[in-house]
DNA sequence: GTCTATATGAAGATAGAC
DNA sequence: GTCTATCTTCATATAGAC
């Protein structure tokens, strides 16, 4: 990681953002998980910051071009896990190291999910952002298999859906990070038949890159 | 199913809506779903039911009355469900029938299931709704289990939220019912360790035309 | 980048006639 | 039950000064 690897990714640049517009979006993804998008204005997101609605205005010329920063921030990490699974040798350490990457990142900003999955605002506006359809893309391609039988990728995308249902449900909602970690990858692992390294243990860690 | 059995329950009394409170419900449902409860307003509902929005104000004094409203009748299909799988002698055929009637029903009302399910507004409504409440202790009373592991009550809880959130997610949007609810059964009876009767297979009820 | 001020319209809600 | 009309508040957005 010490490398500088954001040379090529076409969704997210951190530093395509001011500090200002950065406060803005960390206020307005916290709002957006309390409230959902549209129950969410500009004035909210000015009050959280500190500063006047004409402010936010001057940073977002509309609220979709500050819905669509919000996810493009919040969706960064997934294309980083991405990037690492494609690297991988074989489709089967892929998807593992794909899920694995997944789970920690949706377990550590679950609070995040639902205003990402889960908003029919978000889901909209997502539906029609290229470079979103693109990640998206890359997930399933990486998941489904061209050449199994049909009733073997519902099941993938049942189970990929359930990871993301069972971190925003509020019956896992007091559960630590590590618990959910640990039995999300358990359940994940027992209905994907992902090999039991998803997770790897050498101390050498062989990134090898 | 002949017989009238709606003495007693206390959450959904479909009968104690009008005529007209049945059009806005039904329309402030698909609303919902399309755009959060947040993004729809009396104005939208009344344009969907050719009524002006006083008219819709008629009805309900205020838009938490009309989404509480919305919340009933959309729950009591699960109420009905819990009474019937509370009836069993067994607590694993409880569970089973519990299971089976939810995924039958979530997956024939998937398009509706995520503004009650997911919406921001709507959690923090129902959160503070006593009936509403009473009803998901009961579902957690049936389906978790006071004597196990923890570990297994952190993954019954993993699994029947992995249910909702499959059933939401885009990427089984265009599965048909009827696939889509063979393979939550199967993921369901997988994870959970139910018996395989769950759904009957006695004649005399025998759909399979 | 932030401010004050302002314009426009939509949302929540009520009054009173039919 | 539904209508017209009205009220208030809020959200989206812009203009122009500091």
């Amino acid at each position: 990681m010490t490398a500088p690897q954001d040379a090529r990714t076409g969704l997210l640049r951190a530093d395509r953002h001011s500090e200002a517009q950065l406060r803005s979006i960390a206020a307005a993804l916290n709002l957006f998980a309390d409230h959902g998008v549209s129950g969410t204005s500009f004035q909210m997101i000015a009050d959280a910051t500190g500063v006047t609605k004409a402010a936010v205005y001057h940073q977002f010329k509309t609220k979709d071009a500050l819905v669509l920063a919000v996810a493009e921030v919040a969706l960064g990490p997934l294309e980083a896990a991405l990037d690492t699974a494609e690297a991988e040798p074989s489709r089967t350490r892929a998807r593992a190291v794909l899920l694995t990457r997944v789970i920690d990142l949706a377990v550590e900003r679950r609070r995040w999910v639902r205003a990402l999955q889960g908003d029919p605002v978000m889901v909209r506006l997502l539906g029609s952002h290229a470079p979103f359809l693109d990640l998206i893309h890359r997930v399933y391609a990486l998941l489904l298999d061209q050449d199994a039988d049909r009733a073997s990728n519902v099941r993938t995308a049942i189970v990929s859906a359930a990871i993301g249902g069972a971190i925003v449900h509020p019956l896992v909602a007091d559960l630590d990070d590590e618990t959910l970690r640990t039995e999300l990858m358990a359940v994940t692992r027992r209905l994907f038949d992902l090999p039991d390294t998803a997770r790897k243990q050498d101390p050498a860690r062989s990134r090898s890159s």
